[in-house]
DNA sequence: GTTGTGACATTAT
DNA sequence: CATAATGCCACAA
């Protein structure tokens, strides 16, 4: 129907949110992945930046192991010491992942996981 | 409608 | 390694 431009509240922002939830929501215990690859995963190229903007809107209620995700070269996007950074890193050990300087030990490259999640 | 900002990425210097 | 510039887009003022 021409009239029915958007739904009720429903536009293509919260569409683009759901996916990236969605994503975030699917990854493994124990693994790490950056804003760019869930973007990507998502069907959200280029779009790290409001994957970030996901994750801070992010409902609790869904329970999204938003630690698990951090930027480029595994780097944490959290200030360096502030609570946030803390939780982040604290979580992430306690999933088995070694952060060092704020760092995280990343496999090598975005490739590897887009080999794995490309196969499934 | 314009402006500034942001849980980013990439490339260049 | 750090900094700057650019892209990208949603959101608040």
């Amino acid at each position: 129907m021409a009239e029915a431009k958007q739904r009720a509240g429903r536009t293509p922002a919260d569409a683009a949110l759901e996916a990236i939830w969605r994503v975030v929501a699917a990854l493994p215990r124990g693994r790490v992945t950056t804003y760019g690859a869930v973007a990507a995963r998502a069907g959200l190229p280029r779009r790290a930046r409001l994957v970030g903007h996901a994750l801070k809107v992010a409902p609790r209620a869904l329970a999204l192991p938003w630690h698990r995700v951090v930027g480029a070269g595994g780097r944490i996007a959290f200030p360096a010491g502030s609570a946030h950074f803390r939780e982040q890193r604290r979580r992430l050990q306690a999933e088995g992942v070694e952060v060092l300087r704020g760092r995280v030990s990343l496999p090598r490259a975005d490739d590897l996981d887009a080999l794995l999640w490309g196969g499934r």
